[in-house]
DNA sequence: GGGAACATGTAAGTCGTTACATGATTAG
DNA sequence: CTAATCATGTAACGACTTACATGTTCCC
């Protein structure tokens, strides 16, 4: 088992969330970690069955009744491979952000596509952020007394300050964009100085 | 042509940069905005290929004396795609933090792993800023009389917004750690409410 | 002479998305 | 009854990494 990110993280929700199913798991994800994870079913399943087989995993055996729901239960060697996988540094990660990319050859495009990324890139964010404040509230309504409570609420942190970094940057963006159009160079170069003071930086 | 990010970074690095190699344009995006997007040469050689048999760009013939370096024009149907994918909205990332999910499932493995985990991300960070200055420099100097500046600027303003947001976390994650070890959740949640108010969140 | 950086490529394998396919249950 | 949501899967494809393979040129 190489990298293999999907398969550790369903180990990882099975020890910290019990017995789920595939589609569980999959909300599991998109509520608990969704502003920093994601999983698609097309993962999901596959990966559930090769779990079974390599035994990190078992199927529960369905109650026959109603609809069948197959959940799955972590065994001992997959809580030990899960152990182990946490052990290890996480791989620096590779930044791919298109967004970015298309900003940059923006000369070529034009300013007016460059000036809607930037909109439609602030509304995300906040968008974002009533996604990490739900996350939030489940974290202190439910993890109060338990001792996930520090690392969930860093991972919340980290949302929040990245997303509220976000935000603060495409407002500062559409400065620049008015200020080059508005002054050329010159006023762009001192937009940029003022936003970084603003902001606390240089 | 779907997506291809590599194809279009190809593309627009020709648009701007003129001709370039292979190797060449590796050093460009890792240099200019090597700290937004990266390349790897398993993906560039063959793509260079693929763009060459699409008539997107062509090689440029030898000049027959030393070592041969092979460098690429963009022709004018690759300008074409290239405004036809900046005109098009880039797709929303779908958020794949590892290191937040480690430390998301600290419990199973216990704190000092996530300590080390937050501490080495510091270090990231202050070495990404590094890189981030780096870029500014090269912008500042190369592109002050250029159309090119208030984009290029903006890249560089989103990467010193988030890396300050991400050492800004690092320090302040370091402290709801030391606030569970001394104080249990109750110490957390007071260090996390005053984390996000002196962000000026919440 | 030797090591670092230059330079171009191939092959294997992993990872992951998307679209497709199917059907049950529940709420209006 | 019908639309949304629940639920489980497969197939095809595309993207990307890593390791391998090979040779050159420059600087010390």
């Amino acid at each position: 088992m190489r990298e293999r990110n999907t398969g550790h993280v369903i180990l990882g929700i099975l020890a910290v969330g019990g017995d789920l199913s595939g589609y569980e798991i999959r909300q599991w994800v998109a509520q608990a970690i969704g502003f920093f994870w994601s999983e698609s079913f097309g993962q999901i399943y596959p990966e559930l069955q090769r779990l079974t087989k390599a035994r990190l995993i078992k199927a529960l055996p369905g109650e026959g009744k109603g609809r069948e729901i197959k959940r799955y239960r972590i065994a001992a060697a997959g809580r030990a491979e899960l152990e182990r996988w946490l052990a290890r540094a996480p791989r620096p990660e590779r930044p791919r952000n298109e967004l970015l990319l298309k900003i940059f050859f923006g000369p070529v495009a034009g300013a007016p596509g460059v000036r809607a990324f930037v909109d439609e890139a602030a509304k995300v964010q906040s968008a974002r952020r009533q996604s990490i404040a739900a996350a939030e509230d489940l974290v202190i309504r439910e993890d109060r007394a338990a001792d996930t409570l520090v690392y969930s609420l860093i991972t919340v942190l980290s949302g929040q300050f990245v997303t509220a970094a976000r935000e603060a940057w495409a407002r500062a963006s559409l400065d620049l964009l008015d200020a080059h159009e508005a002054g050329g160079n010159k006023a762009v170069l001192r937009a940029y100085a003022k936003a970084k003071k603003v902001r606390g930086l240089s």
